[in-house]
RNA sequence: GGGGGAAUCGUCUAGCUUGGUCUAGGACACGUGCUUUGGGAGCACGUAACCCGUGUUCAAAUCACGGUUCCCCCA
């Protein structure tokens, strides 16, 4: 028995330590040198990589084009917007030097990229002809987390896009970040099976610069809210400052309206903690990059070569419907450990395939999201495996969604906003009179910030949670990662 | 932001209290060979470690100080 190989701990029991184990034994990453870094292993990157797909070609419909700008911005730069700046420069990483010469000006390591862009902005933009524009670039960026760095979740530099746009009017810009928030939910509910509340950041919360901050939340299986993706419109913010201007139609001058927007391989964490169980990783079969995994099960050479012949026939078959599959055939693993390995990393799909199934023109069909075995004729095979995909995409989707729901609490009053979350956390939807004083003291008392309030006021006749003065709207709170 | 704990082969760890016998032990992993394959197979041989720095001492894995990293709890 070699169960130190597998995960040693209980999702339920030592949720951190579980998560970290996951990471580190699915071989998704490891540990960088410098705090807050990790080396993305293939496996992780592998994810990302098809979220990247899924996400490009979407925003490319949309009529956007990926660029790529400077990592290193001029401090002269990243302070021409006042609010951005203060929010972004404690954890700024500096350039002082080029090679032993000091430099003129420092340099920032890019945190976010909305001064450069827009600094090309004013560049490029001249005529109302030119707008709108809809960059997008994929790149990583550099943020000092001191503390509680976690892999994928919270680290110091990460890779992600941010989509840049400059349009017309307030209206553009404002359709064109719910658009991309739509988008968000699409990507993250339809393809990582995570469900999220969607809607707009408060004032305190809101991204530093931006004029409106909306954001997806998922919750996570130990109570904490996990920000998903982001999309800002930053009205003239940054307009102003840059000069973003162009002559419109009339010939008269008109600064311009951006937005901004991004999502992050913090994904991949909150694939991880939604999915994963005591045996590791559970990928939704649209994000997967592996599907289906074939394990050939052999007595004798002769076998051997009858079983590998007919795995390579069903990995065709399943190829040409366009599934992704992979043979374990390595000859110095038992079956018994290539089970345990591949659940660990999550495949959806496990196929077995031995002496008696051969005969009988069958194979047994291992379904990782709920470990129930099926013996599936080989002929009607390529029919059924589509489907059983299907259904488990949609049984871990709907698993979370009903974890969501459960542990979404409405509360009357702060003594019970309090007793929530010291029991089993989540979200807590409660009355709030739109004063960032009762949001702050919520905050020292309880660790609990207001993630979400809906894109539509919701309105309500409920008192303020906090100060019992006439609510003003809904908002959902919880502790945050 | 505050507090607590930890750091020894790739991994988990023994050793530390009471410095010396530690040439640092074990299990798993890894390598080679033989044998094996329906839920983490077996035997044999082998590779492999005291986080970094400074100090105390005849002598440091062990004691002190500083640093680095990781984990946990609270805000």
């Amino acid at each position: 028995m070699a169960e130190e190989e597998g995960i040693t701990v209980r999702k339920s029991e030592n949720f951190s330590d579980w998560y970290t184990q996951v990471v580190l034994k699915a071989e998704l990453a490891d540990y960088g040198l410098v705090q807050g870094t990790i080396a993305i292993r293939p496996n992780a990157l592998k994810i990302w990589e098809n979220i990247q797909k899924i996400f490009d070609e979407r925003i490319k419909e949309l009529g956007h084009e990926n660029a790529y700008f400077p990592l290193l911005i001029p401090e002269s730069l990243l302070r021409k917007e006042a609010e951005h700046f203060k929010g972004f420069v404690p954890e700024v990483f500096w350039v002082f030097y080029s090679g032993d010469t000091k430099l003129g000006e420092r340099l920032a390591i890019r945190p976010t990229s909305e001064t450069i862009i827009n600094n090309f902005f004013s560049k490029w933009i001249r005529s109302w002809r030119d707008l709108p524009i809809k960059l997008n670039q994929w790149c990583n960026i550099l943020r000092a987390e001191i503390k509680s760095t976690k892999p994928f979740v919270r680290t110091s530099e990460f890779l992600w896009q941010e989509g840049h746009t400059a349009h017309a009017t307030h209206e553009e810009a404002e359709k064109e970040m719910l658009q991309i928030l739509e988008e968000y939910r699409k990507l993250i509910e339809d393809y990582l099976a995570i469900p999220v509340l969607v809607g707009k950041k408060t004032e305190s919360e809101k991204f530093a610069g931006a004029e409106t901050t909306t954001t997806v939340e998922a919750l996570m299986p130990d109570g904490k809210a996990l920000q998903m993706g982001t999309s800002h419109n930053l009205g003239q913010n940054f307009a102003k400052p840059f000069g973003i201007k162009y002559l419109d139609k009339n010939g008269k001058e008109n600064l311009v309206y951006t937005t901004s927007w991004g999502i992050s391989t913090r994904l991949i964490g909150g694939l991880i903690m939604t999915h994963g169980d005591d045996k590791g990783l559970v990928l939704p079969p649209k994000i997967a990059p592996v599907q289906i995994v074939i394990i050939p099960i052999f007595y004798n050479i002769k076998q051997k070569q009858k079983i590998f012949k007919e795995c390579e026939k069903i990995v065709e078959s399943l190829q040409t419907v366009g599934l992704s599959v992979k043979i374990d055939s390595r000859e110095e693993y038992s079956p018994g450990w290539k089970f345990n390995h591949w659940e660990m990393k999550g495949v959806p799909i496990r196929i077995e395939i031995g002496p008696k199934d051969l005969q009988k023109k069958q194979v047994v069909v291992v379904r990782r999201d709920i470990g129930v075995k099926n013996v599936v004729k080989r002929n009607t095979l390529q029919k059924k495996i589509p489907i059983l995909l299907d259904n488990i995409q949609k049984n871990l989707f709907s698993q979370a969604k009903r974890f969501l729901q459960d542990n979404t609490t409405t509360v009357k009053n702060y003594e019970e906003l309090k007793k929530v979350l010291e029991s089993k956390g989540g979200f807590i939807r409660a009355p709030w009179c739109g004063s960032s004083h009762c949001e702050e003291q919520i905050k020292i008392d309880t660790g609990a910030t207001i993630r979400v309030l809906s894109l539509k006021v919701e309105k309500t006749s409920g008192k303020c949670v906090y100060c019992g003065k006439a609510g003003k709207e809904i908002a959902y709170f919880a502790k945050a990662y």
